[in-house]
DNA sequence: GCGATCAGCGGCACG
DNA sequence: CGTGCCGTTGATCGC
């Protein structure tokens, strides 16, 4: 394919709003918030109406070069070479070029899309039905208000125990690792401090590993086993209280 | 385009390893680790080789739904429409399933592509770098990485000051926020109960957050501002000592 | 807009 | 293989 067509075709979908897809040759570079160099090959390069801009090597999930909504797409006839360029100044001055050398398709496409994803099984949903069933956790326990505590991150739930101890429930849609027990420690001691009174701490999760639940034990924390099934409806399946506290270190 | 061409194409991109691009009006059901909805709109659907399967929107730079390497990829006149399928069962099962109503565009090409990124800035390279100049954070600094101790997370840099003291550095190549103090404290807490000493902990990086500061702070850590540039070889442009230890806690 | 956290996180390196 | 953690993380939600 012809560079000066394809240019035209390129700045035609930008300036129509279209999706625009290149397959060819070539080199990439990039330099912002860091830099990088990729030699020649065949990709994929995916152009959206919001300024999206992805280059796909012939493997992996993640594009190898890429620059999110809101960057700046243009293109320029550079001797042997078709430079595609993506620009954006918002988090700071980032620019991705891609030199193509040979092209194999240049091709954009309108698209017509208002639907929005419809997602079960986040961790948001699983601590709000869990909210609704704290028993099955523990008898006795009442919630308190979900999330208003603190303004700077605080655990899922917040409950009183029969005793009238205070309790955060950090919940987890997967396994937990120490980053995990960690963030719990860190709200349970916050919160033992600011309400100058000791505070329980409760890890929900399917899994917890090995590393993690010895520093949670060590901690004086609680990890509760929590399986869920995901199907239209995100509900919770199950559980298995492993771990009981230590009472304290 | 004809649904049963689109699937011969298709099958036949599979085939022959080719990157296959399907562009039309679909809608998108997902079920595995969580499971999500999305009625009818235009998308994007990329097949590569390995089994990756990513579906896109008009925009945002993530897929909307995806599938990673190593999916099988199947295609099914499903009535009136195409129905493509990527199935996984290696971390779970899970079944992705795309119903083309209408097709735009069905393409396949061969990807040659045998280079691999080179990459400037990461953490792995500044934390490198500082180890070579570990003066530039405080005069008498001396390195001890070859320790290796240990295994599982561990801070970037291990160190002892002028005095003796163990020190633990932690790099962030970005600005800082409470859960980069939080690992950092973590690694200090464990470093002291281990090693039966007093442990310092630095944390280094361009920029903090006032929560972040203050946490630190509160947990007796030291925090040092530290620029940098990238250009083709990351360098350690400045440095700004801005907190000094509290001395415990 | 900043900040904290989640993500079907993905990907990598190391044990 | 598990496990920890970085990422040009991105995306979302609350303030």
């Amino acid at each position: 394919m012809n560079f000066s067509e394809a240019k035209k075709e390129i700045d035609s979908a930008l300036n129509q709003g279209k999706l625009c897809l290149v397959v060819g040759n070539c080199k990439v570079r990039y330099d912002g918030r860091a830099a990088s160099k990729l030699s020649e090959g065949d990709r994929l390069l995916v152009i959206k109406p919001d300024g999206t801009f992805l280059v796909h090597q012939k493997s992996k999930m993640n594009a190898i070069n890429y620059q999110g909504p809101g960057a700046d797409v243009t293109t320029d006839l550079d001797g042997d070479a078709l430079r595609v360029r993506a620009e954006r100044r918002k988090p700071m001055k980032e620019v991705i070029d891609v030199f193509f050398h040979s092209l194999q398709s240049v091709q954009s496409f309108v698209m017509s899309d208002d639907s929005n994803l419809k997602l079960f099984g986040s961790e948001r949903e699983l601590a709000d039905l869990l909210l609704d069933d704290l028993h099955v956790l523990e008898k006795g326990l009442k919630p308190l208000n979900k999330e208003a505590d603190l303004r700077k991150g605080f655990a899922d739930i917040m409950a009183r125990d029969s005793s009238g101890r205070l309790v955060a429930i950090e919940v987890k849609r997967r396994e937990a690792g120490l980053d995990a027990v960690t963030q719990l420690a860190r709200y349970v001691k916050e919160l033992s401090q600011r309400k100058d009174e000791k505070v329980r701490g409760i890890l929900c999760a399917p899994r917890i590993t090995d590393n993690a639940k010895t520093m949670l034990e060590k901690d004086g924390l609680e990890f509760i086993k929590l399986d869920y099934e995901v199907s239209d409806k995100a509900e919770i399946k199950g559980l298995e209280k492993k771990q009981k506290s230590l009472e304290g270190y």
